[in-house]
DNA sequence: TGCCCCTGTATACGATCGTATCGTATACGA
DNA sequence: TCGTATACGATACGATCGTATACAGGGGCA
């Protein structure tokens, strides 16, 4: 094994694990959950398949680390999300999450996944991703940047559903629309677009 | 087998075909593809696993016989949406996509089932669904229905996105909304207050 | 009546699945 | 320097996977 000479057991490990957290991730994301292999994973992080009981007892255990991993991600992302109000702020918003996708693409592509089956942990992400959009469409409200008479639950469920949208369409995108969802380009007009819709819509009454 | 005496053989061989595309249609919407085995399924539609490889010579020949069902099925709802035109008249094509999934809620939840993995059948699903938005946008931009200077692949994106985001939320909707997206009071809120985004938005620009 | 294809079941087969076990190497504290 | 706990790999095990094979009943036709 190529290692370095300097490397301690404790680095070791957590090079190890991670390496399997992110294998996983990866490969769940990819082929979704029952059809990637312990195997697999264990040979995309390049480490035995012994280690993933080691570490997370079994491979649902290891599901359950990278949900635990996932769901923190999103917090942190949920946390500068609130720094942002308004429509303009809206932009920012989707900046911030456009700039998270680019960096965790996998993540995005497993939460993706993860909603395909109903476990605690997908349950526990759709629901933090809830919360999010309700925090988001509150603040609005309290700074009267919100119409009148608006449903705000069903706000919030549009901005998530908004949210995972590009997520579920972009394996499809390649082919559809020539590029990823997430490329720059595509991210800009749809960014104008879904600005546009939510201050004024896009059909006449 | 409790078989009418009176049926013949080829009824026979059609119930136990179909039998087991609604078996398989079901277990791989409930399960996904991977986790759904065809003993199960040859169980659930009550026959032997011998008949998946008689009829549909593999488990991936089901699969496709399962795309093409329900790649008619949206087919014959894309024609009926087609005569629907304006903002009262997407009402109207709610109504039709909500009785539809009400009658067919496997199909709906094979197709979100069938997007987590990108084989030819839910590409040609999802480029089904982009075709019918197209035509409804361009059909409605042509009758003047459309503001101006709507980005309108992105407004068929929109509305793809809005008929599959309920779908994707379905089988978390009891625990996170009480009730299922498709509840009759769910869909008229859910209606309500997409009526109102897609004319007005909901936030103050 | 005899032959045959079609539909269908039962069962066997090889591969692969997730998991368990065991041996070894390494790090750390006494 | 030794003992022990832990990290890790190699491999075995039982279960289950999708598929293949063997055979049974039952109309249609010569």
């Amino acid at each position: 094994m190529p290692q370095n000479a300097t490397e301690t057991a404790t680095t070791t490990q957590l090079n190890r694990r991670q390496r399997l957290i992110l294998a996983g991730r990866h490969l769940f994301a990819a082929k979704g959950y029952s059809a990637a292999g312990v195997r697999e994973i264990a040979a995309e992080a390049g480490v035995s398949i012994g280690l993933i009981r080691t570490h997370f007892g079994s491979k649902a255990g290891l599901r359950e680390e990278i949900d635990r991993q996932v769901i923190a991600q999103i917090e942190e992302l949920c946390s500068r999300a609130s720094e942002h109000l308004g429509t303009e702020a809206l932009d920012l918003l989707v900046e911030d999450a456009v700039e998270w996708v680019e960096r965790e693409r996998d993540a995005l592509l497993y939460v993706r996944a993860a909603l395909m089956e109903k476990t605690p942990g997908s349950q526990a992400l759709l629901r933090q991703l809830l919360e999010i959009m309700r925090r988001f469409v509150a603040l609005n409200r309290e700074r009267g940047l919100l119409q009148d008479d608006v449903d705000e639950e069903w706000a919030a469920t549009f901005l998530v559903i908004d949210f995972l949208g590009p997520a579920v369409l972009e394996p499809f995108s390649e082919e559809e629309f020539g590029m990823s969802m997430y490329h720059r380009e595509m991210v800009k007009r749809r960014s104008a677009f879904m600005n546009r819709v939510v201050t004024r819509g896009f059909m006449r009454s």
